[in-house]
Formats: structure tokens, sequence, C-alpha cells
DNA sequence: GATCTCACG
DNA sequence: ACGTACGTGAGATCG
């Protein structure tokens, strides 16, 4: 038996364009030339011929006009048209395919589906023949046979269907598919179908009556409104079928020995990856080696040999991406004439070698710390290549090689390397010397475009400042009691004991309370509560869900309850003990080029979210002591309200800002159109969920959903709100109008997001486009407020020689390790910085707490 | 490794 | 007709 493939080409092409186009960027080389669909569709081929090692296999493509179309006007009519981007990469695909050694096929006025159907029906008639269908286009599926079978692509993995699996999922033989269509319709190629009759009922008419032929012979045993939609819609349902049909006739004039698989031609087939710039295809090929990764360079065995320029960048490389734990492997050095490579010994000396200079770097944060574990002097560092690559280019990961791949300079990635455990001292030498080189080469260009986007201030004067403050921060830690985790732990664990014994009884039997799928079977099947929504993989059993069960039920609340103690144990008291360093603190590391908005974000571990909301939870705070005296934690009051206040310019927020008000409560007044004294809890708490999906554009839906009310009573507090408030509609409008002009948002420091979900044809993927445009200027601009604050905080500790010390940033909350004596100082300095960091229409507010550990502190 | 769930602002 | 709130990090389960 021969096997033979048969790829659906215009599938594989659009899935890989669509897959990665809505999300972040579309993947382009130097050039500008997009390749995010063909880099997918290759890794699609790769895989296809690794897994199905097939000796026969064409590619199928559309081209030109095509029949049905000729026909019928109306065939795929209200498609979007594809887009350029992708467009431009049709024709590199078969260039792809010929370097392969994969034959594809194309011929006017045919579709890819009828070639494929061709080459089917071939495999049909000639027993030595077997052949597989590839693509995620369900149409398809209507050419399966004892001889043919359909590998569906999902979104991942697939699933393989023959006659015999097909007819178990659907219940007919695969050949109705076309007549299924023709009494459905499909939307997607605008085929009519019968008005009126959707999936379901088409499928029943089938299992009862055959084919369509078979329905309509015996239309007069069907009753009611489906006779009467039949009736009247005949002649559509028989052109449905039509259109539906695969054509198995294209003139292709080919045999089977014309698609034999031949294999790539390496040089080829590189030179088309080098063009794409596709590195990391490129490295299994043999072929000769085109890619940049030679340089020159001086080893250093004595400081005096080292004679550098003003300007000089440098990079260290460590063995750990834990920079609070890693050891420096080497250390590479370029300035405008030539290379250097220093052994990691003379981290010692750095300080004293770039004193002078104007220096640069990738990830200066941390070099800072390293040194600072080190006991040695800051090396003053000007610019630092991860945080322009950050700003500019929205995304960037804490290895310098995704930036020097697409400039096709191969250095290792350092996954890659850490996985050989840095075995190659010699190419990492070399690739530490590529690596300064790269910052030292790229500098300007990077300077540049951070001032054509206007965003060379937010770089110079927040962000590079921060990095060293962050540093700080990190170095200096937080302590942590274990006795008082330990406590913690034991206390939970002694309730989940009685707790889970308790739910068993209650259940009947004795299950893993913390699969979501077991409890979902013993709440909704076991129990017969009443299900909530579904997710992928069964019942949701999520806190929202469950929530709606209280009192049906009393097993609800112990799940509730076991959750909330399972969760402080494992998150909150055995992994930050495991996050202790030998001194007795904690280290995190804020990462300051992850989020999309400019808010940091806290990993190793996360200390931006530690329990404060429930008390059981709230506990593990008491765990966190300060190294000095107490904590003191100021924090912004509705920084994100006033700032929307102040960028929408909405006269009723600003006044009530300025006159001081409690804004939930003045709200909630408004909506109901109560005084303030009459305003409830509830009330109150209503118009705080109102202001808060403001901000996050919320639709009526989402509104009820998270209050427990109706849709339409929700959407009606949302309008109630426009009205009350108007400029924040029109800032709204505005700011998602300029979004689509632009393709992008900023900050009030002039932070840009770009914002590709907009021109996703996925309405879906677009509404959140501008819910992302709505919110990001507001996330985005109080991210900036408090960076700057802790950098003007920082610098007047230092000038006033306070001993105090910044620990942790919340996104709107500084804590300060403090010393008593200078408890009033900090007081002040931090107050009156972050109340004064910028003048905005409103005042920026700030709320003080203090204790001897987290828990009072808040 | 994907998915679900849940902690924070 | 469909799906439905912005931004994060992390642990447990399961295929």
């Amino acid at each position: 038996m021969k096997k033979v493939i048969l790829v659906d080409g215009n599938n594989l092409m659009f899935r890989s364009f669509y897959a990665t186009a809505y999300t972040g960027n579309i993947m382009r080389n130097s050039k500008g030339f997009p390749t995010n669909a063909l880099y997918g569709f290759t890794t699609m081929i790769n895989k296809i011929i690794n897994e199905e090692k097939p000796e026969y296999i064409a590619v199928a493509f559309d081209i030109g006009k095509n029949f049905r179309k000729q026909k019928y006007d109306f065939y795929k009519e209200g498609r979007q048209a594809t887009p350029n981007e992708l467009l431009q990469q049709m024709p590199i695909a078969r260039k792809i395919l010929d370097a392969m050694g994969i034959k594809y096929l194309e011929l006017e006025p045919y579709e890819a589906d009828d070639i494929i159907g061709t080459l089917a029906r071939m495999a049909d008639l000639d027993q030595e023949y077997d052949a597989t269908i590839i693509s995620s286009d369900k149409d398809l599926l209507q050419l399966i046979s004892s001889d043919v079978d359909v590998k569906l692509l999902k979104q991942t993995g697939f699933i393989r269907y023959n006659t015999e699996t097909f007819k178990e999922a659907y219940g007919i033989d695969p050949i109705k598919i076309i007549d299924l269509k023709a009494l459905a319709g499909d939307s997607s190629d605008n085929i009519p179908g019968v008005k009126g009759i959707g999936e379901k009922t088409a499928l029943k008419l089938l299992q009862e009556y055959g084919s369509l032929e078979g329905i309509y012979e015996n239309i007069d045993s069907i009753k009611g409104k489906t006779k009467e939609k039949l009736v009247l819609d005949r002649d559509n349902a028989f052109m449905s079928k039509e259109i539906a049909t695969i054509y198995k006739e294209v003139p292709l004039n080919i045999e089977f020995e014309d698609i034999i698989y031949k294999g790539a031609n390496e040089q080829s087939l590189g030179d088309i990856f080098e063009s794409l710039e596709f590195y990391s295809l490129l490295k299994n090929f043999d072929r000769k080696e085109v890619v940049k990764d030679d340089i020159s360079f001086l080893e250093i065995n004595d400081l005096s040999k080292l004679v550098l320029g003003d300007e000089v960048s440098v990079f260290v490389e460590m063995d750990h991406e834990n920079y609070h734990k890693g050891e420096i492997l080497g250390i590479g050095l370029s300035d405008k004439e030539y290379n250097y490579f220093l052994d990691s010994k003379y981290i010692v000396d750095l300080p004293k070698i770039l004193k002078e200079k104007i220096v640069y770097t990738y990830h200066a944060k941390a070099i800072d710390v390293i040194l600072m574990r080190k006991q040695l002097e800051l090396i003053p560092i000007n610019y630092d290549l991860m945080i322009a690559s950050y700003l500019l280019k929205g995304f960037t990961k804490d290895d310098i090689a995704y930036l020097m791949h697409p400039e096709g300079i191969n250095v290792l990635f350092y996954e890659d390397a850490k996985k050989n455990h840095f075995s190659d001292f010699e190419k990492l030498k070399k690739d530490v010397v590529l690596k300064s080189r790269f910052i030292y080469d790229t500098r300007d260009e990077y300077v540049n475009g951070l001032k054509t986007e206007s965003m060379y201030e937010l770089f110079k004067d927040i962000e590079m400042p921060l990095i060293s403050v962050l540093a700080d921060m990190e170095y200096f830690g937080v302590k942590v009691d274990s006795k008082v985790l330990d406590e913690i732990k034991e206390e939970a664990e002694a309730k989940l004991n009685i707790l889970s014994q308790e739910i068993y009884r209650m259940a009947g039997v004795e299950f893993n309370i913390g699969s979501p799928k077991q409890l979902g079977e013993v709440l909704f099947v076991k129990l017969g509560l009443q299900s909530g929504k579904k997710n992928q993989t069964g019942y949701k059993t999520d806190a929202a869900t469950l929530q709606k069960l209280r009192g049906k039920h009393p097993i609800i609340d112990l799940i509730l309850e076991y959750r909330n103690y399972s969760k402080i144990i494992s998150t909150y008291t055995a992994s930050l003990e495991n996050a202790k360093f030998p001194d007795g603190k904690i280290h995190t590391i804020f990462k300051q080029t992850l989020t999309r908005t400019g808010r940091l974000s806290s990993v190793e571990p996360n200390l931006q979210n530690i329990p404060i909301r429930g008390e059981e939870g709230r506990k593990v705070r008491r765990a966190f002591l300060p190294t000095n005296d107490l904590f003191l934690s100021i924090d912004y009051s509705q920084i994100e309200l006033r700032i929307l206040a102040h960028i929408s310019g909405s006269k009723e927020l600003i006044e009530a800002f300025r006159n001081n008000q409690d804004i939930h409560t003045k709200v909630a007044a408004d909506i109901y159109g109560v005084d303030e004294s009459q305003v409830t809890k509830l009330m109150r708490s209503t118009a705080k969920a109102v202001i808060f999906g403001i901000v996050y554009g919320i639709s009526g839906f989402g509104l009820g959903e998270n209050l427990n009310i109706s849709r339409t009573e929700a959407q009606n507090f949302i309008n109630k709100y426009y009205e009350l408030y108007p400029g924040v509609k029109k800032y709204m409008d505005d700011i998602i109008k300029e979004a689509y002009e632009t393709g992008s948002v900023r900050t009030l420091f002039n932070r840009k997001r770009e914002i590709e979900e907009l021109n996703n044809r996925n309405y879906m993927i677009r509404m959140s486009g501008e819910r992302i445009a709505l919110n990001t200027p507001i996330q985005g601009t109080s991210a900036d407020i408090i960076k700057k604050a802790m950098v003007l905080v920082f610098d007047e500790f230092k000038k006033q020689g306070i001993k105090s010390k910044m620990v942790l940033q919340i996104h709107d909350e500084l804590v300060i390790d403090t010393l008593k004596e200078e408890e009033e100082k900090v007081t002040k300095i931090v107050k009156d910085v972050m109340e004064n960091v910028i003048k905005l229409d409103v005042p920026l507010k700030v709320g003080i707490a203090k204790g001897k550990d987290l828990y009072e502190a808040k």
C-alpha cells in the first residue's frame, strides 16, 4: 500500500497567518516583509513530513477565478478581503515547496478543495494507494472513504477521521456532509441552505431519510414548520448541494508518480530561509555557513592591555536567569574600535574600568545586582538596550539573542546554551563579545527611534533611572518569618483535613477536591446540582459559578472554604518558604520589560499578589517583616479614576475630585438620583462596579454577570453613567477612533502600545482591541506616574541620607522598610513626591498606613 | 504543556 | 448569532 498525503495549502497559510496575526505583531524580516504565515506553514509542512513520512505528497492552492463564484456570484460573498500581508506571502509558499521537493497543484478556475477531491478520487479508484487529507476545513470531510481519511487540524493537535470514526461522531456517512450543507447552509461560504433549518434539524432529517433527495421524496411524511421551510426553499436546497459538492474531475493530467516526495534541496531551501530570516529552521541544515557569527576580539589576561574609548558597551553573561543566584561566566566589552573578552574574575575591576566611561548594556539591572552582591561600586549605565527595545517594540525577552537573530547574528539562545551547561567555552566567549558589539552598534538606531517616537524622555528620565531603584529594592529584599508561615500552614492543613472529611461525607464518595473534573462530576452529576456554564473540559467550578449555588447545597460553602485554604498553603506558605534566600529574605525580581501597559511585574516569587482581601489569606502578611523597624505603606487613592478624569476632561469627575468627594458615593447618588446621605452600602458598591467596568470597557452583559443582575438593568446603569459623565463617553469614543487611525495608543508620558487586534477580522478580537485602547492610557499613565515617583523618592532618600528602604511596589502602592527615627521624614518625602510628581487637572492623593509587619501596614 | 483556578492592582 | 472587563504570576491536574 502506498501512502499519499494531500495538503490544503491555502488553509494552512490562512491558519498560520491568523494564528499569529491577532495578538502581538505580525512577524516580519528586517526588510519589513511579513513572514508569519510562511513560518507557520513551513513548520506545519515539516511536521507533516516527520509524522506521516509520505512517499507521495501534494499541496493544493486556490488560484484565479473560481467556477462556483462565476456561476453563483453570492458564493463566499461577505468575506473580508484577504489581507495584503497574507497575499504577499502566498508566492513564497510555492517556492518553499519547490525547494522542499514537494509538488504543488493549482488550476484555474478550481479551488484547492476540488484538486484534493480529484486526487482523493484517484486513490479511491486505485487499489494500490491510500490517501490522507490534511486541513482544518470540515468541508473536506465529505471525501472520506475506505481509502481516504482526513486529519482535521484543531487549534491544538488534530483529529483523524475515517469512515467509522466520522460516523460515530456525526451519525451520518461522510458523503452526507454535502446534504447537511444543502439543508443547514454555510455562513462562511455564504451558502444559503434552507432558511430556518440548522445543523441539529438537518442531522435529524438526514438520519431519518438518508439524503436530500430522500427527504423531498418523503416530504409529505414531514410535519409542521419544518415541512413548510423545506418546501419553500427547495430550489435553494438543491443549488446549495451543488455548490457544496467538491468537484472530483479537475483536469490535472497527473499520476501519483508525478507527486513523489523528492526531499529538500538544502541549498536552495536554505537561501529562502535566509532571506526570510528563519534562523531557527536553518540551524539543522548542513549548508555553507553564511550567517554572521565571526568576530575578532582580544582575550584580556592583563588589564594594562585593555584600552577603551569613551563610549563602551558591556555584556555580562551569567549561568542563571535569576541574577540573585547566578554567577558570572564572562564579560564582553566593545568600544568604537574593538572588542574584548574578560574572564569573570575581572568583575571586581569593572567599576574602575568603566567609571569614567559612557556605558551601554543589555539588562543593566542584572549587572547592578551582581555588583551589589559582591559589595562593589555600581557602574553608571547610560543606556540599556533591553529597555529601549521594550519601549520601541513593546516586547522584549531577557535574552538579547532574540534581538540579534533577526539581524542574522548567530549567537546561541540562552536557553540552549544553558541546556548544554555552557560547556562550549570558546563559543561562549565569542557570543559574549558578539553581544557587546551588537549593543554598541545598534545604540544610535535605538536612541533615534526613541526620539522619533517621542519616548526619549520616558526612557532617559523614568525607565533608565528606575533600573537601579529596582535593583536596590530587590537586593535589599523583604524578611520572611518561617515560623509564622509554618503556623499558618499547619492551621490551614488542619482545617483542610476536617473540611475534606465533611465534603467526602456529603458527596458520599472520596475524590480529589482539587480536581475540577472530579469536582464537577460530584456536584453536577452525583449531587445533581444545576450546572452553570461549561468550559472546554467540562463543567465550570470556579468561585463565581459556585457562588451562585450557595444555599442550594451545604457542600458548596465547604468547597469554597477548602479552595481558600488550599490556595493559601500551596501558593503562600510552602512556596514562599521555598523562595527564601540564605539571608532569611525574599528577593523578588521586578520585571521592567514585560507588561504591555508599562506596569512592573514581580516574579520568583510574585510579591504583588500577597493576599489581602480575605481575612484568612491576609494573615500571610504577618510573615513579612521589616529589616529595619516598621513598614510604611503609601498608596495612591483611586489613581486610575483620577487619570480618567484628567484625560477625559470630564467636568463632573474633575469637580468631584477637586471637592475631595468620595467618588463611589457621589456616582451612586447620581446614578440612583438620591442625596449622598441616602446612599446605601449596596448602592455604593454597585456604583463602584460600574465605575471599574467603565475603565475596562465592560458591556451590559459583563456588568450584569458581575453584579448578578439582569443585563438590561446593568446596561441602564452604564447608560446612566454616560449621561451623567458625557466627557467620559466622549473620551472613550475618541480614543477608540484614534486607535483605529494610528494603530496605537499612548500614555500621558508618551509610552506607546500598538494594538494589532484592531485589524483582526474576528469581531471578538477587534472588540478586545477597543477595550485595550480604552484601558491602556489609563493603566499605563498610572504606571508612568508611580515609576517617576519611585525615581524621585530614591533620589530624595539619597540626598537626605535616608537609610530606610523602598522594598515593594504594588502598582499604586509603595512599601518602605523604615527606621523608627526616620518615620516622619520618610512619610513626608514619599507623600510629597507621590502627590506632586505631576500636575493634573485633579489632585493626586495618597493614603498612609504603617505597622510592624505587612498585615498591619495596610 | 495546556487548562483551570485564584491571588493581586 | 455570538461572546462578553484591563493588567499580571503561579500551583495543581490531566492527557
